[in-house]
DNA sequence: AAATTGTTTGGATAGATACCAAATATAAGA
DNA sequence: TCTTATATTTGGTATCTATCCAAACAATTT
């Protein structure tokens, strides 16, 4: 088993550090990590707050618990999430982080459609389709360009996340 | 071997049809119906026009020619192409109805990128990895709330398939 | 302690995408 | 035409994501 990979978050809040034994990496979080189905977990996990029970999450994503505890268990594997066997799961310092910017994203992404018509139902339901592919920096333009809004249609949105200030 | 299924456009080009046997089912196009990889694929057909060689799309859209085969397997199987073994492939009129779908949609949602400050090429990019999941009713909306321009920053756009006009 | 409920494991499947090696077809050169 | 070169397809395999079911296991309740 090679050493573990943790990943976790630096000062300034676009760049993510991991460890892989004792060697430091420094990156940069592209937003484009995460397959839309994790990005549903983290962001189930994030409003939840706490220890999550994994057929709370199962129930919620209406999937069988076997497949949430496999998800789980990948989600954990790359830091975002502690597993407690049988316990539940909760969200590390890095995966609340990162929670953190992908439901401002969906929130970004979902006020901007509703620009065009849409109504916020629409808009959130399409947003939740296609956010995973776009990326952080797409996100932050976007969100500065609409002036750092602070209230979405899916919800409060935060500039933590937010390249441009 | 099941009967094949073979859409077609009606009158309306917001409808397609299906022969299953000689049974016909009518059908909204949801723009949701093809996957990333075979959007990329009908785009370039319809940009190439005529007869396309298969090694044409492998070393266009980077893969080996033997995946290309595969998936113009896939979209002759589902009517969008015609494959002529050893010779190329050809949109069918349904494929090609729906690639100038796909197309305007990706210089829609480009166009619609760079209101929010993001270059041609980085909207286009973007655009490109969402696409897929953005349905054709959010399309039709987006463009009707534009004014249906007719010229984006990776084409023009024409409006044949929008709903509202 | 036994029964119920919740969770995990193992196995299997499906779709998307990909590559490689081998077989086959077409085209070009001699 | 025969041979060689090039293009294409087939068959096999792999990975990643996502899913379910049945069985094993843990925790909780009675």
């Amino acid at each position: 088993m090679p050493p573990q990979i943790t990943p976790f978050f630096g000062m300034e809040s676009q760049t993510l550090y991991t460890s892989y034994g004792n060697v430091i990496f420094m990156q940069e979080i592209t937003g484009l990590e995460l397959s839309p189905k994790k990005v549903e977990y983290l962001k189930f996990l994030f409003k939840k707050g706490e220890l999550v029970r994994t057929t709370d999450i199962s129930s919620q994503l209406g999937v069988d618990p076997s497949t949430s505890t496999k998800t789980l268990g990948d989600l954990a594997e790359s830091g975002y999430v502690d597993h407690i066997p049988y316990r539940g799961v909760r969200l590390t310092d890095v995966g609340a982080r990162y929670a953190e910017f992908l439901i401002n994203r969906h929130n970004i992404l979902s006020l901007m459609l509703t620009h065009y018509g849409l109504s916020s139902e629409d808009a959130c339901e399409e947003a939740s389709r296609f956010e995973s592919f776009v990326s952080r920096s797409a996100v932050d333009r976007i969100c500065s360009s609409m002036g750092h809004p602070t209230v979405g249609v899916c919800g409060k949105i935060g500039h933590v996340s937010c390249d441009i200030s």
